[in-house]
RNA sequence: GGCGGGAUAGCUCAGUUGGCUAGAGCACACGGUUCAUACCCGUGGUGUCGAGGGUUCAAAUCCCCCUCCCGCUACCA
């Protein structure tokens, strides 16, 4: 019988940088759930990898005197490494700079314009260099780039667009008959409701504003712009083809089972890339997780907060399979998790090293005492047995189930609760008493053996969320990994096996000083790192503007506006509302600094205004006015003030 | 402003179609035990189940309203 198949990506990293605990928890959880894949007999593909192109890996490059694809070298393999050093068990690294990518992404492109799914036209608009994304001036927060809060440059090229108008109502239609289309089930209101229903955009599909990219290969003016690129891995990678010479690959594992994605990056995967593949004619893939975010506990993780956590740190503090169960141990279903160190060694303490590490500890330290290491099915069995046995078949049941609705979490914690019953089990059979007593030999034998059995299906078990711990459990019992299928009888650890002689510790217990000092020391490392840039007073550069005359700044009047008073303006989440006083006469002005200024910060200061703005109504308040702020990299405003006192209304020129 | 989600023990959260004295883990206290990594097992407590109102024999669970948080989105001169 054929094996059915499953096909899992992730999303593909940008390698813009060094990931965090953040991405590396996608390819561990992932990983978690096409190991358990195999291990229900799927025939599985596991695809991740690196998403390569795009300016600012061309400014990146530039910056550090190399060439982009030195760079991108560099940075893929340290990605790979880390997914490597976390056991992710891939079948494919895919690079979207692999030469057979490039290939397919240019025939895609081609195509696609050929059959006037892709159209030239040209794109106008406010542009964040960073994020490499046009904005319309609607879209701007402050004026500054909506994702990132950086300055936006205005500006016009020459692009290609994709037609998604065409395929709005085919792709409503497909998500509404497969409600299991989008998970968790909250983002799909979130996509039809902005998205969908309101309707589309056609989207904008190359760029001219950079090089490093896949040209395209009918307009060398053109590289392709980060959707048909990056997405199409998902089948490139499985060697496709679209002239019909696809790799059986792809004919064996496309559509895909699972897209798993971060929850930013959902509506590319749930609109844009369906809309590519009915325009070529694909099926789509069958689902797309979009998971949570894993949080540090005092805000999120910034690199010039110093506070990163990188996978390759807290594995050497707790070893590979601690952080594996920490990521995927703390990470609910739909919300955020959170991590912190108290947490970790929280978890590292009770979880690991009291739970499971002392029960594996205890119980082959047992067997060695009593019967030198032999663990021998004597069948002496008593009502107390019956609940463990019970629990022991009940679990890779349970697990399955939780596995199927992709709680990760949860079937962990199952796995822990056949733990936790193992160490109430030895209480309840106690025995260093029956060792006491010859006659009771059989039933010492017996309880031994039956915590050897249970422990062992628990570590088979574990094998999909930590790897290396299960087998070291399995080796120290001199067991091999049961199968599933092997799990519906009590009973398979063979009798008379000799588990080793002296347990090794696999989980050390940790102190929390201890560790924040290594913490510490890790830390500080970091920081000298990430001083240089952020220290030698950091500079900017704009995109110049177009210049304009003497009689064009003339035409601006500048002065300096008293702020008399200031409320919030209800109901908006940025805007403080002030009264100026301008020599005699007194404006109201509404400004998007409500989260730098509170607004008896406000009052008194003498600022920058631009008066002879036409007034306009904000959020329902009219506005006549500006207040002029300065702004740097991280979106920190500050208001323009006079070097010297100045009175209210005097002139700025 | 629009749409959606949430508010439950000190902390992190479970609570299915409304039903017995509201649960788990961690932390805390006490007791037991000693095979083990001072570990494990047992017992215990407070919870106005965000506020208020309603439906019902019965509501954390359904309805209304309010407050606060979060997500997406729009506006933000």
């Amino acid at each position: 019988m054929e094996k059915k198949t499953y096909y899992l990506t992730t999303a593909i990293a940008y390698t813009s940088g060094k990931p965090h605990i953040g991405n590396t928890y996608e390819a561990v959880l992932a990983d978690s759930i096409v190991r358990f894949k195999r291990y229900q007999g799927f025939d599985v593909r596991f695809q991740t990898g690196t998403d390569e192109h795009g300016q600012k890996i061309e400014l990146k490059a530039a910056e550090a005197g190399i060439t982009p694809k030195e760079y991108v070298d560099q940075v893929a393999g340290e990605i790979k490494s880390i997914w490597d050093l976390m056991n992710t068990s891939y079948d494919r690294f895919i690079r979207t700079t692999d030469k057979d990518h490039e290939k397919q992404v240019q025939k895609i492109f081609r195509k696609l314009y050929e059959q006037d799914d892709i159209y030239k036209g040209h794109y106008e608009g406010m542009y964040c260099t960073p994020c490499e994304s046009f904005f319309t001036n609607s879209q701007l927060v402050d004026g500054k780039c909506p994702d990132c809060g950086r300055e936006c440059q205005p500006a016009k090229e020459e692009a290609y667009f994709l037609r998604l108008s065409k395929y709005t109502d085919r792709l409503i239609e497909h998500i509404n008959t497969h409600p299991e289309f989008i998970q968790p089930e909250s983002r799909k209101n979130e996509m039809m409701n902005n998205f969908l229903l309101p309707g589309l955009q056609d989207l904008c599909v190359s760029r001219t504003s950079f090089k490093w990219g896949i040209p395209v290969d009918f307009d060398e003016q053109h590289v392709v712009y980060v959707w048909i690129d990056a997405l199409s891995n998902y089948i490139t990678g499985l060697g496709f083809d679209l002239d019909g010479n696809s790799d059986d690959l792809y004919k064996k594992f496309w559509p895909a089972d699972l897209h798993l994605i971060g929850k930013d990056i959902l509506r590319f995967h749930t609109i844009y890339w369906p809309i590519m593949l009915m325009a070529l004619n694909l099926p789509l893939p069958k689902q797309v997780f979009g998971h949570p975010w894993l949080l540090q506990g005092d805000g999120k993780m910034s690199k010039s907060k110093g506070n990163v956590i990188y996978a390759d740190d807290l594995v050497s503090i707790f070893g590979v399979d601690a952080v594996r169960y920490f990521v995927l141990h703390e990470m609910p279903f739909e919300n955020d998790g959170i991590i912190t160190w108290d947490l970790l060694v929280e978890r590292m303490n009770s979880d690991l090293a009291n739970t499971l590490g002392n029960l594996v500890n205890r119980t082959i330290s047992m067997s060695n005492k009593y019967f030198d290491g032999v663990v021998t099915n004597a069948k002496v069995k008593e009502p107390v047995d019956e609940e463990l046995i019970s629990l022991t078949l009940e679990t890779p049941k349970k697990v399955e189930e939780k596995m199927d609705k992709l709680r990760i979490a949860d079937a962990i914690t199952d796995i822990f609760v056949l733990f936790k019953r193992c160490n109430k089990y030895i209480d309840e059979t106690m025995p260093w008493v029956l060792a006491k007593d010859e006659e009771k030999k059989s039933r010492l034998e017996t309880v031994l053996y039956n915590l050897v059995e249970s422990i062992s299906l628990g570590a088979s078990l574990l094998e999909s969320f930590m790897p290396e711990t299960s087998a070291n459990i399995l080796a120290q019992l001199g067991d091999t990994k049961r199968e599933l299928s092997d799990m519906k009888t009590y009973g398979k650890y063979i009798s008379g096996t000799k588990v080793v002689e002296k347990p090794e510790i696999l989980f050390a217990r940790l102190d929390l000083k201890e560790v924040l000092e290594k913490v510490e020391a890790l830390m500080p490392e970091k920081k000298r790192e990430e001083k240089p840039s952020e220290h030698t007073e950091p500079i900017m550069d704009l995109e110049a503007k177009e210049e304009i005359t003497y009689e064009d700044f003339m035409k601006m009047q500048f002065q300096i506006g008293e702020i008399i008073s200031c409320e919030e303006v209800p109901k908006s989440k940025k805007l403080l509302c002030s009264q100026v006083k301008i020599g005699s006469q007194v404006k109201q002005i509404v400004s998007g600094i409500k989260q730098h200024y509170t607004k008896e910060e406000m009052v008194g200061k003498k600022v920058m205004v631009l008066v002879n703005l036409k007034p306009a109504k904000l959020a329902g308040v009219l506005s006549e006015g500006m207040l002029l702020c300065a702004e740097d990299a991280e979106g920190k405003l500050a208001l323009m003030t006079a070097e010297k006192p100045m009175p209210a209304g005097a002139e700025i020129c």
